[in-house]
RNA sequence: GCGGGUGUAGUUCAAUGGUAGAACGAUAGCCUUCCAAGCUAUACACGAGGGUUCGAUUCCCUUCACCCGCUCCA
């Protein structure tokens, strides 16, 4: 199946079944932003929920915490999300190239000004200003080759060569940054994008008023570490786990639910001791993995990338991603990066408040070093709609082949659990038995009963559902099972396997005993 | 933000300057003893806004959304 083509069937199921829709669909959309529908909030809470136990239920040395997504701006000032999550991009106005204003090499050389352009035979002529920079030692022929690049972008002429750049003066620069390094066509003005969505707190919009919505949950965690610490009563090496929205004002989503505006992360401020950042950092990668397989994501499906020296974000002393193979390429699901006592330090500073850790044993003071396994809900749903796709041809007993869609989510993902189905629904006791079943799984796990139409209809629906098993009330669960292990027995049901469509007969009893493990 | 593409029912796809069809799906009923069977009925669409026109889903403009490339990605 091409890529392009998996995404779109995802993106169709995903609506279709009620995974996610659009945002605001009805007034046609909002870019950037999608909904979660009923069976999509189910596996989004099962995703939650097991990495929420799995970093606090299951260990010792973290506690959660949930911080509000508005904070005093002074915590974006201090954190240097302020000062540093606005980019000034500017352009290639021949390229249509983008670069980050502030890291554009500087050029010197000499600037061939264009007043306009003229195509005479062509009845056609141009009065926009352009400017080449001809760097010392390059020929200055070049100048016209480019202008005449830009002039014929949205002239209709079929040939640039027909366009005649008026050349109007030069000029010499030095260390001009208006100019793109890779060919010296003039670059645009650059435009400030800050990422950071602004708001006002209080009815009364003024200055003094502004903050932002958060762009990251981790704030929180560091602002409040020794609160956090005290009441905990833990040691280093300890950590502080958060989930919530995040926001930012991505120049461009896309992918689906891959970059939104408006997203959910799962962050852990793991405190250490300085020096021991670099082993918690590796420590932290394995047992991340980890963690993706237990929630249906291969091994190899995840690629670990070493963020270089040169990529990473400056307080930064080593930072692995985790991406996972989506349709549209490898990309991020996880960063795990060694902090330093960066963010402390900074909001020491800024508050003047100590947030030093004191070490009982060595009766020394410091600042702990972080480690932060930061991970974004939404991709890693996107990724286990994409791992868990699969269509597949079946043929009937009568030869004909049909294809079947199936979400093979991990039952502990699973937004259903199980189907609960009488074999028909003409049959009072049927009716009456399958829904006496429900009831008895109803308070541990999710159920689901259909009674429409023939049984493989339903089986189907929970396939695309990505419900991993089928239960059917039949006539020998009310006359008794007709061979195999339970022979004579009654009360004993269908249970169908999603993976395998495989069948086999299994006491009511021992229902909730069988499921609830596979489903944990 | 730039360039390219696409917008008709939940999905896939028709047709048309003059009443928008189908298949599958959905819902309800009947039937049905294990993998989207059958019969009957019902509901649901021209992304939005302007313009041209007697009349626009169709032509034009704008806009919005989605997809691809660039860019961006704490």
């Amino acid at each position: 199946m091409a890529d392009a083509d998996k995404m779109e069937k995802i993106v169709a199921l995903c609506k279709r079944r009620g995974f996610i829709f659009q945002s605001s669909e009805i007034y046609g959309g909002l870019n950037g932003a999608w909904d979660y529908g009923p069976l999509g909030a189910d596996l989004k809470r099962n995703l939650k929920d097991f990495w929420w136990k799995s970093m606090t239920q299951y260990r010792d040395d973290i506690v959660g915490m949930d911080g509000s997504i508005l904070m005093n701006r002074a915590v974006w000032r201090a954190s240097g999300h302020e000062a540093t999550f606005s980019d000034p991009l500017t352009e290639c106005l021949v390229t249509k190239k983008r670069y980050r204003a502030d890291q554009i090499d500087p050029q010197s050389g000499t600037v061939h000004w264009f007043k306009g352009a003229e195509a005479p035979e062509q009845n056609w002529k141009s009065d926009k200003t352009f400017g080449v920079l001809v760097r010392d030692g390059e020929h200055s022929e070049k100048a016209k080759k480019l202008a005449r690049e830009f002039y014929a972008q949205g002239s209709n002429l079929e040939s640039p060569k027909l366009i005649n750049p008026i050349e109007d003066r030069t000029e010499k620069v030095t260390d001009s940054v208006g100019f793109n390094p890779e060919n010296g066509a003039q670059l645009s003005e650059p435009r400030t994008f800050n990422l950071m969505f602004k708001t006002y707190v209080g009815p009364v919009e003024n200055d003094s008023a502004i903050t932002y919505l958060r762009p990251e949950t981790a704030q929180a965690m560091f602002v409040q570490f020794k609160n956090v610490l005290e009441v905990a009563r833990k040691k280093l090496p300890f950590g502080i786990a958060q989930i919530g929205k995040s926001f930012r004002n991505e120049i461009n989503p896309r992918n689906f639910i891959f970059r939104s505006r408006e997203f959910e992360q799962m962050e852990v401020e793991f405190f250490v001791k300085p020096g021991a950042g670099f082993e918690w950092l590796e420590k932290w990668k394995e047992d991340r993995l980890a963690w993706y397989e237990a929630i249906g994501i291969p091994r190899d499906k995840i690629h670990v990338k070493t963020i270089s020296e040169a990529d990473r974000a400056f307080y930064s002393q080593g930072t692995y991603d985790l991406e996972y193979e989506f349709p549209f390429g490898i990309q991020e699901l996880e960063g795990i990066a060694y902090r330093t006592d960066y963010d402390l330090k900074q909001h020491a500073e800024a508050s003047g408040k100590p947030l030093e850790y004191f070490d009982e044993e060595t009766k020394t003071k410091f600042l702990p070093h972080v480690v932060e396994p930061s991970a974004g809900v939404d991709r890693t749903i996107l990724a286990l709609l994409c791992e868990a796709y699969d269509e597949e041809v079946v043929t009937d007993d009568k030869g004909n082949s049909e294809t079947r869609v199936v979400m093979r989510f991990h039952p502990r993902m699973a937004p259903i659990k199980v189907g609960i189905f009488p074999l028909l629904k003409n049959k009072p006791e049927l009716v009456a038995k399958a829904k006496a079943v429900q009831e008895l799984l109803r308070p541990y796990m999710t159920t689901f009963y259909d009674e429409a139409g023939a049984i493989g209809r339903r089986y189907r629906r929970m396939d695309e559902a990505g419900t991993p098993y089928g239960i059917t009330i039949d006539f020998e669960t009310l006359e008794g099972a007709k061979d195999g292990e339970f022979a004579g027995q009654k009360d004993t049901v269908t249970l169908r396997h999603r993976d395998t469509m495989k069948q086999e007969r299994i006491p009511i009893e021992k229902l909730t005993h069988y499921l609830t493990p596979k489903i944990r």
